[in-house]
DNA sequence: TCGCGATACTTGGTGTTGCCAAGTACTGGT
DNA sequence: ACCAGTACTTGGCAACACCAAGTATCGCGA
């Protein structure tokens, strides 16, 4: 598959936020989830960035928990806000494919 | 409707592909007919630059064309190339859709 | 004839986003 | 002691949509 970098714009966001809406989870595991869904050069360096966003936005909440292997993790789970943003994300994303399709009948 | 503009990164050179797929047009009128698509806030400032930046890549033919009212057009047509490339976008685009539909549901 | 509105295109600057690369740091196994 | 896997951070880059302002052409009414 081709470069997907500019038709992700926004829509990545709104995977983590819908990841999130599934249960609480952190960037790491955020990264594979996304790879095995499909996006599979999504990496780290995109995903870390997004959900610093979210919490500045104060869409996540934030706690800190031990892990097994390696350094803590840095678990965030969707708060009401957020789940209020993801409802628009998928509002917006409708309004654009319905839009797509349209035209593409035409 | 919210702030599309990150929605439509990469949607909307698609969108200008595929109205000129549907024959020859010009700028201004691709910019009222994304309008009238439902893409209501879409101006000029960004359908030119899109159109300059498809003659760059010569994906589409330019002609000019005078006109009863106002200056000369710039009448953009499709070329091979360039429906090769509506081809590719449909193609990611279908891609995207169909991931964000399935994660959607679980 | 003078300006006004509609038509038509251009361009410079801005903000957001995904992406790459490099770096930091903690853990367990060999 | 080393290394691979885990886990997070950050600086810089390119691309895109967007806004604002500007230029230019034409027809029509005052």
């Amino acid at each position: 598959m081709d470069d997907l970098t500019e038709l992700l714009k926004g829509v990545l966001e709104g995977c983590v936020l819908q990841l999130l809406a599934q249960g609480d989870t952190y960037g790491y595991e955020i990264v594979r989830t996304l790879n095995q869904a499909g996006f599979e050069t999504v990496s780290e360096g995109t995903v870390y960035p997004i959900l610093l966003r979210l919490e500045k936005k104060q869409l996540v909440d934030v706690t800190k928990s031990r892990s097994e292997m390696g350094p803590p993790r840095k678990v965030y789970s969707l708060n009401t806000a957020g789940r209020a943003e993801l409802g628009s994300f998928w509002q917006r994303w409708d309004f654009v494919t319905a839009r797509l399709a349209t035209m593409r009948e035409d």
